[in-house]
DNA sequence: TATTGTTATACTCTATAACTATA
DNA sequence: TATAGTTATAGAGTATAACAATA
């Protein structure tokens, strides 16, 4: 089976129109403009669609949050923050996925923002305990309404049905094929 | 709901041991190693796991394919020259939402490992036809299959009723929230 | 005037190696 | 010896502006 109909992921500028065979030998000829491209296989790999998805979604994000100018591996540091106030920075690099080595321009930039402060932990000299400033969580009460917002558009865009099924199966994916490489293992 | 039990997106070897309250002031003292942090919001939003489910479904391709040494994006771009020989890189572009100047240098490297050719159209001498050679056809057979074992071990990761309700959802998402930017339209 | 491919450039995200200061 | 944070660096991926050749 070619797939043609049932439509890839691609602008729907492009799929409005009409599909077009492109069977045999319809190689040169593409004058008369908004040809149907044939993707075959990719609208069915789990991976090409999540990707697009992905896109999206994260588009959406920081459309929403513009004013705020903020990205989502942005937000999700400081919600982790705002949750476990005191934590270090190889906590929050394990709980999100992001390695240690990434993490600190992450939060110098949230540092210079005034949103995050690195507090020197007594108990051990190597690390620093991360907390919110005032301004942060002022910050992150206004956010967080903003982001709820995207989530609500999100969660339109699927369907009522559809929302409670997706995120397990996104947890299955991740607990099954291996989660993200915090640091470590090579 | 502060979200603990029901376990959100991290290593699970960070996750197996046990959750811990976090409630009021848990703040300091984080020696007794292994703690489990709260990252409450983030395992509820859409975008945030879609990310996390793509990054591991990625990897797993890039380990499937490792001794092909290619990556998504260049499969995907070599399945559209291989379904729709001689079309135009504008083409590529637009099917896959690749800005037409991020795709030269793809398709610079598809040309080089001697998978594509750019072959010049007589009618239009502004584009080129865009072909797989003979090797690229052979890599494209073996390739294939490949992909299609990292398709069945993520397909069997979702799980049999998940499989056919996971792609229309990722399509609707794309649909709605808006495609990607091919090119245009800032 | 618009389109196709291109260059140059920049910014984000991810990845590895190596250093420091502590433990 | 191992851990926490850091620096430097490199590679993908994505984004914009501007140009040449052509339509």
């Amino acid at each position: 089976m070619t797939r043609r109909a049932t439509i890839p992921a691609q602008p729907a500028s492009e799929r409005s129109p009409r599909a077009r065979p492109g069977g045999g030998k319809n190689s040169g000829r593409n004058d008369r403009k908004n040809v149907a491209i044939d993707i075959s296989p990719l609208p069915d790999r789990i991976g090409y669609m999540l990707r697009r998805a992905q896109l999206a979604v994260f588009k959406n994000f920081v459309r929403c949050c513009a004013e705020f100018d903020i990205r989502p591996g942005q937000y999700a540091v400081l919600a982790v923050i705002e949750n476990n106030p005191g934590l270090k920075q190889i906590d929050v690099s394990t709980a999100l996925g992001i390695k240690r080595t990434n993490l600190v321009a992450l939060i110098d930039l949230l540092e210079q923002r005034g949103f995050a402060r690195r507090e020197p932990v007594p108990a051990d000299r190597r690390s620093y305990a991360l907390h919110l400033t005032a301004k942060g969580k002022a910050f992150m009460s206004k956010l967080h309404a903003r982001v709820d917002a995207h989530e609500r558009q999100v969660r339109t865009a699927l369907g009522e049905d559809a929302r409670d099924q997706l995120l397990p199966m996104m947890q299955r994916l991740i607990d099954t094929l291996g989660p993200a490489s915090t640091d470590d293992e090579p």
